[in-house]
DNA sequence: CATTTAGTTCAATTATTATTGAACTAAATG
DNA sequence: CATTTAGTTCAATAATAATTGAACTAAATG
C-alpha cells in the first residue's frame, strides 16, 4: 500500500468521524475504497489498519449494520471477505431525512407542552413542517436525480478523476 | 417550571446529542423552546437546568456560534438575555447538505488514488455526483417550499398541536 | 478427534469530550 | 474608588466512547 494511501486512510477516518462514525469504520471504509481489490479479507484490513482483532471484527459489524459494507464469502474459503457495498443514493438519503423529520418530531413535542402561541411557536412550527414536508419530497427529488444522473455523472467523471481510463 | 417540561428539557438534550450537539446545548434549546418567557437570563438558565456557570457560559457562546440561539440585551439591564434564533430552514438545510458535499469530496479525493476504474470507483462517483448535485438542487427545494409553506404549516398547525389559541 | 483457522466476546485500558468549580476580568453601581 | 454583579477562563474531574488483547467458540481440516 502506497504511503498515500495509506495517507488517504487516515483522512477518510478523520473525515467520517465528523459524520458521527467511529475513526475505525472511516479508516475501513477508507481502506476500501482505495485498496485494489474486488473483496478483502479480515486479516488483510486488520494487517492494513496496524488494529486489533476485536476492533476490525467490531466495526466490520457495524459497517455491515448500517448497509456501508457487505461481507462476500467465496467457495472453498472459509475467510469472510469485505467490500464497499452498492448502497443505492436514494436510501443513503432517505435515512438522513429520517432523522430530520425526528429532529422535528422533538420540536413538536416541545411545542405542545406551551400553554399558548408566541414567536418560538411559530418558529418550531414552522421548521417542523419544513422537515416533515421534505419527507415526503425527498421521492420526487430522487426521481429527477434518476431522470438527470446520466448526463451529471457523465460529466462529473470527465471533469473530475477517472482520467486515467482514457490513457 | 413543570415536571413534564422538566422532562422534555432532558429528552431534548438526549435528542439533540444524536444530532452531534452536547447534551447541555440540546437542554438549553429545549429550556429556549419550552420556557413561556420572550428571552431568559443566563442566571435563569443556570438555575432551571441545576448546572455550572461554566457550562452556560461555555455552551451558550457555541449555539450562538452555530447560530441556534441569539443573545439579547435591554436597555437599562446589565444581564443578556437568550432566546432561540429565527434561523431560516434554507440556512440551516444549507449548512447540512454542505456536510454531504464535504463527504462527497473525500469519496472523490478517494476514487483519484486509484490506477484503475473498478466496481468501487463507478460507486465512489454516482455518490458523489448525487451529493454535488444535490448541492445545486438545495436552492430549487427551497423555492418550491417558499411557494408551498403557507399551506402546509396551516395544515400542520390544523392537525397537530397548536389548537390551544382556538379554544 | 486433535489441531488449526477464523472470528467473537468482553473486561481492562486508553483516548476523548463534557462539566464543574474556583479564580479571574470587566463593567456598573453606590 | 470600593463593591457588587455578570460573565469568562481554564485546570481538574467526571462521564463516555473507542480500542486493545486475551480467552473463548465454532467450524473446517488432516
Amino acid at each position: 500500500m502506497t504511503e498515500d494511501k495509506l495517507q488517504y486512510i487516515e483522512e477518510a477516518g478523520m473525515a467520517f468521524e465528523l459524520f458521527g462514525m467511529t475513526r475505525m469504520a472511516g479508516r475501513i471504509l477508507g481502506y476500501l475504497i482505495v485498496c485494489d481489490n474486488e473483496s478483502v479479507s479480515f486479516n488483510e484490513i486488520m494487517g492494513a489498519l496496524k488494529a486489533s482483532k476485536g476492533s476490525i471484527s467490531g466495526t466490520t459489524k457495524q459497517l455491515i449494520a448500517v448497509g456501508f459494507v457487505e461481507p462476500v464469502s467465496l467457495p472453498g474459503d472459509r475467510k469472510t471477505y469485505f467490500r464497499i457495498s452498492n448502497l443505492e443514493v436514494g436510501s443513503i438519503l432517505r435515512e438522513r431525512i429520517k432523522l430530520f423529520v425526528k429532529f422535528a418530531e422533538v420540536l413538536d413535542k416541545g411545542r405542545n407542552l406551551k400553554e399558548k402561541n408566541d414567536r418560538v411557536t411559530d418558529w418550531t412550527l414552522e421548521v417542523s413542517s419544513f422537515y416533515k414536508w421534505l419527507g415526503d419530497e425527498v421521492d420526487l427529488i430522487l426521481q429527477k436525480w434518476e431522470r438527470e444522473k446520466e448526463n451529471i455523472i457523465k460529466e462529473n467523471s470527465e471533469n473530475y478523476g477517472n482520467k486515467k481510463k482514457s490513457t
